[in-house]
DNA sequence: TTCTAAAATTGAGTCAATTCCGTTTTTATG
DNA sequence: CATAAAAACGGAATTGACTCAATTTTAGAA
């Protein structure tokens, strides 16, 4: 059962992904019909039903693409952070809110986010929720790290402490990507102050 | 102009909400056809889009009443604090956790969430953008009151407290509503653990 | 009371996502 | 090879939100 079927169902979720993604890209995600995609990746319309259970879980692929290269290049901040609370932690979410509009724009992520809200029990849904935990326990993982470097209080609860920055980062994220006139810097600065409060409780 | 014209305006907007939130408390808001709501309003189906612009905006009415009486209930904790942050806190959160599922089933709830991203120009994304800001608002004023009566240091920067914990409680009701099976009591236990961080570095 | 312009209502029509099922292609088997 | 079962495909049909042009109702002036 791994020939010329699996070939060319690989092949056909390839021309799917990136039919879709030009599309949604340039078009944006609501006025791209499956129709056209359809055309663009040279299958049916039921074809893609049958690789996707709805449009969402389409744009779902590609956010899991892009929210994993933002774990990865996390991880390097994780292994190698800078000497300081402060900054390790800005390095890091400042990672995450650079490189998080590489490939999608601001209306992908508010239809992805709001897909995944709407149907947290579908394969994007559920996709979705697994990933920010990883975004979540990465955070976690800085301060474990940052505790064994001695920057960090002993007596700290790192789950909650992971969750409560993974939080309101993630929220203040939805309301950038809200606001199309929103600027990265200025999140990234809003977020610091936020976050100085916490610096100021953890830091040894 | 505000005669029989005005009074029944009045009770077409009434009878309209009436028969959409029962609706979509008994079937679910995806299963509640805007023709099945139109008939039970008695009123035409383009009438409801002459009131609202779209069915989302129903949702988003009934979910203004119910967020408002929350802020209702909690302008009574803000005027008279419990004598201790930690409690301060988790009675004013509480009484937001609490009173969320009054009106409005999870389903609901996730709905109005996924349309509020989605959709964050229309009438109801901007009225839920508000109540946002006013819950974050009124936990500022809770933190301010603390301060006055000397149970939260002075330096601290409220607007930038406020606005994280209320982000994190939000986030938490989200994942909360998105799981069918989750129980209050343990939503209400897991932000207590996370502002435990957030009260140490506070209080006085 | 009668008439007219403005406001509101109506429901058939449009549009796009999703479903359904008959047809075609691939695989496994003798 | 031939062939039957399984898997995947295609595209017409369905469904439900939303639009719009025609019709009805209301307010208020004459």
């Amino acid at each position: 059962m791994s020939g010329l079927r699996a070939r060319q169902k690989a092949d056909r979720h390839r021309r799917i992904i990136e039919a879709a993604a030009a599309l949604f890209r340039d078009t944006g995600y609501e006025a791209a019909k499956i129709e056209t995609i359809a055309a663009q990746a040279e299958v049916s319309v039921g074809t893609i039903y049958n690789y996707y259970q709805n449009k969402g879980d389409i744009l779902g692929a590609i956010v899991s693409m892009e929210v994993n290269e933002v774990l990865n290049a996390g991880r390097g901040v994780v292994a190698n952070p800078p000497a300081n609370v402060g900054d390790a932690l800005d390095t890091l979410l400042g990672i995450y809110i650079e490189h998080s509009l590489h490939y999608l724009s601001k209306e992908m992520w508010r239809q992805a986010m709001a897909i995944s809200t709407q149907l947290p029990d579908s394969p994007f849904g559920q996709a979705y929720t697994a990933l920010d935990r990883a975004l979540t326990e990465q955070i976690r993982a800085l301060f474990v790290r940052l505790q064994a470097i001695g920057l960090v209080r002993r007596d700290i609860d790192g789950q909650a402490l992971g969750e409560l920055m993974f939080n309101n980062m993630n929220m203040m994220f939805i309301e950038f990507v809200k606001r199309d006139e929103a600027r990265i810097a200025e999140l990234r600065a809003a977020i610091r102050r936020q976050n100085r409060i916490l610096v100021a409780a953890i830091a040894v």
